[in-house]
DNA sequence: TTGTCACATTGATGTTTGTCAATAGTATGA
DNA sequence: TCATACTATTGACAAACATCAATGTGACAA
């Protein structure tokens, strides 16, 4: 890391390349210079967090231990089908993980995925 | 949606544009209820993070104190509207400022707007 | 078995988004 | 003034997305 210490009125600013490394998700965002493809990675999990039906959901899992999908339907005001067309896409991000029991599927928050998203932005 | 305040004293003439959204916002999702408004205006935030180009950008700003446009078009590989676009958006979403000096275009990083949604996700 | 309940999947539709060519705006220097 | 350089905006297009009706799937109960 060190300054771009251009004057103005000199020629262009120019670039400088960071070395890549290994790195899982999810390190913290300002530390290494991201590569294509865990930049993929980590835009997909902001993604299921960019819509508010979305996060509502969350909160409303994450305000106790487990929730059923019937129990989204409701405070949420969408479908059923859009309920678990929403509820996959937090689950394949890992935020929520799902249990079948009888005819009903209980949702419940991933703390730790939660935290290791939160450390990506965190420097 | 903005607010453009000028800076007194010529010496760096410019405008610093910052959004709304900055202001409000950023109660940890697993405290309370989130209500329709915060979860549109949360979900904008984690919509500027949730494409992989502009996280590369994020990432390629925080690596040094300032960098031009002109140095995100090469390492991103992507025109220069497209730059443009994708700065924007950080923008907007107070995760980098934009100073004018000369022709070019400075950004930074905003640290404290990356820990306040940060902070969302920790609880 | 048959019927019902909870959830997943499919297909269709309108909206949003990422992208770039073309153009406009703005700052610098001759 | 004119020419050049960097950035922003516009317009257009394709891909991705959110949404729901209809349908499929598996589980429970009578």
């Amino acid at each position: 890391m060190f300054v771009n210490s251009m004057i103005e009125g000199m020629a262009h600013p120019k670039t400088i390349t960071i070395d890549e490394s290994v790195v899982s998700c999810c390190s913290p965002l300002t530390a290494i210079a991201l590569s294509e493809v865990e930049a993929i990675d980590i835009a997909q999990i902001f993604g299921a967090l960019s819509d508010p039906v979305r996060l509502r959901m969350l909160s409303l899992v994450a305000a106790e231990v487990e929730v059923c999908s019937c129990a989204l339907e409701g405070p949420l005001g969408k479908s059923q089908p859009t309920i678990s067309h929403h509820t996959r896409i937090l689950a394949e991000a890992g935020l929520i993980v799902g249990e079948k029991r009888g005819r009903w599927m209980w949702w419940r928050i991933v703390p730790e995925r939660l935290g290791e998203v939160s450390r990506i932005l965190s420097s």
